[in-house]
DNA sequence: TTGTACGCGTTATCAT
DNA sequence: ATGATAACGCGTACAA
């Protein structure tokens, strides 16, 4: 039940402790022998540094977090990956951090600093409506990934974000199955508080429609009620099935997540509708999952492999004092596949 | 750029530290007033205790964490919500750490103890081939949650466990589709280097192939042979290409995970077969997803639910001096859904 | 090359 | 009810 410390090590070598913390911290001015033979000592004893006490020391720490809110999201999956590599190759520790939907990421990054030494921060989703006044309190840099919304009360100059004009795809995707001949297309859209690219995808629909002369029909607009899990598979299957009830004259759904569409084609098909031939669907984001249902999903990819190694690679130019904050837009790309089809007159 | 300290916080206040440190945790010693006057100038000053500060001093921790290797696993977001509640029901804090695959979980385990005074831990996914050595140093209670296998190596007494009895309910599917008249059972099967649930689930196809009279053929085992994301849907769908192109004989898939049979699906599909009409597929775990999907899938379904609760309520048992370890295996399901069917002669 | 001693920010003990 | 002070375990000047 003895905690085993750095001192204990030390008295078990006969050297002093600061040998010992030479020998572990790969310090260049100790003799190879007294080094080994710490290093026997150690594996031996089983010691193991506490990084509560490094933390509080080490002024410099080489590391950096990642906050993501939605761990449930396969879309971070593969950015975490990305940025992972990226953040080795730089020789630096990342800390993977979890947060919940109630929680504030901006409070967690606050407590992370402090106890961490970070350099800097990646968000991965959250809904962005913080106050300048507390990212102000972060005072190492951060990068906003996959955001989208970057909310008018907090100046352009005070962070860094990567992302997709979600409302501009979101209009080109809306645009492209109007093109398809679809009038009354229905969305999938986000719960009422989203102010998030939930809401610049659903503006992007509604420009499209009026762009080109469609009036947006309130039972069309589908609203996520459940916030529990936004982009689920169930919210998608749950609306749809409401809004087959309803009785709404529609020939194409617009999912604002392909999660939802997915959700949305199985609804379809319990209702004896077929995809495209009867119905259209069409998501947005380009998970890798849509390439294995039947059909195939119809979406608009966003490029995450770029957007990740950008947003990690932006950060540590940053921190390393090479560029100021910056606003990077990448083009999504929409990828036709098996779900959306002309409308037949 | 200045790290506001408690000091800083005493001194503004006019008052001792450890009135501030009683302020902020909530000891009952301290008055209304001087605590509220405390608590507003922490408020404005934007003061934030250091955690490796407090976790170095700080003995009693209520805290526990879970580790999970394989985060991309939808079967485990379930289980981690469910965790997190018990957790916070119980008045302790959850730190939930992500495990890379060619991390030692049992190794991060000790450091987290030691840094942050854990009080147990919940190992998920892994594939448990730790030396009882190292598991002894860890001097708190841990659970192994669906892990499946437990070896021999370690002193049952020494862990926990909740798990399917992977064997059984592997030689109850294959047995299902050996019912239905099947006899040519391909099988997606784990890399040999598992020693795990997958070779578990291996072992049931075999073992009720011969308890079948039926053959072990080598062809219609394949093998996953990119460890990189085991059990992703692309894995599913590459094996499964390889198969049928190898020209073997088949006329049942069972895929030891749902995502590599839904990827099976597809590459069924392409190929020009309809599930289940020429070929029959099934899955093991049941996932969301297989209900989604066209046609849903058969599969085995874990109880992910109940074994959270019960792993959590478990550590806590154990944690409590209540309890010793224990195993605990839960009874799968066999779930037959649409992408099954009786042999046609 | 090695050892001693101090300080990191906090909580707990002991006075007051 | 409050304040001074000793740990907690480690890294690092500085001295040797």
């Amino acid at each position: 039940m003895s905690e085993i410390t750095i001192k204990d090590v030390a008295k078990r070598c006969g050297v002093g402790v600061s040998t010992v913390s030479r020998a572990i911290n790969n310090h260049p001015d100790i003799n190879p022998a007294t080094k080994q033979m710490i290093m026997d000592v150690i594996q031996e004893s089983g010691y193991i540094p506490n990084n509560s006490a490094r933390n509080l020391k080490r002024a410099d720490a080489k590391s950096i977090a990642v906050l993501i809110k939605g761990i449930a999201n396969p879309f971070f999956s593969k950015m975490i990956k990305i940025i992972e590599e990226e953040t080795q190759k730089k020789h630096y520790s990342m800390e993977l951090r979890h947060v919940e939907s109630y929680e504030d990421e901006v409070d967690i990054a606050l407590e992370l600093v402090k106890e961490k030494r970070l350099r800097g921060i990646i968000f991965l989703g959250g809904y962005f409506s913080h106050s300048e006044e507390k990212l102000e309190k972060l005072e190492v840099p951060f990068v906003f990934g996959t955001v989208g919304a970057p909310p008018e009360n907090i100046s352009r100059a005070s962070y860094s974000d990567v992302a997709v004009d979600d409302l501009k795809e979101s209009k080109k995707m809306t645009e492209y199955l109007i093109q398809l001949g679809h009038k009354d297309i229905a969305i999938l859209a986000p719960e009422p508080g989203d102010l998030s690219i939930g809401k610049l995808r659903l503006e992007g629909y509604s420009q499209a429609l009026t762009k080109h002369g469609i009036g947006m029909k309130e039972g069309l607009v589908r609203k996520i009620d459940d916030v529990a899990d936004t982009y689920s598979m169930e919210n998608g299957y749950r609306i749809t099935k409401q809004l087959i009830e309803s009785g709404e004259h529609f020939t194409a759904i617009y999912a604002i997540a392909d999660s939802l569409a997915i959700g949305a084609m199985r609804a379809l098909k319990d209702a004896g509708f077929r995809v495209p031939e009867d119905i259209s669907v069409a998501g947005y984001d380009g998970i890798e999952l849509g390439d294995y249902v039947v059909p195939r999903l119809t979406t608009l990819r966003q490029p995450v492999e770029e957007m990740a190694k950008e947003t990690i690679k932006l950060l540590f130019r940053i921190i390393s004092g090479k560029e100021r904050h910056q606003h990077i837009v990448y083009a999504g790309e929409l990828i036709e596949k098996e779900s959306t089809a002309r409308l037949e007159k």
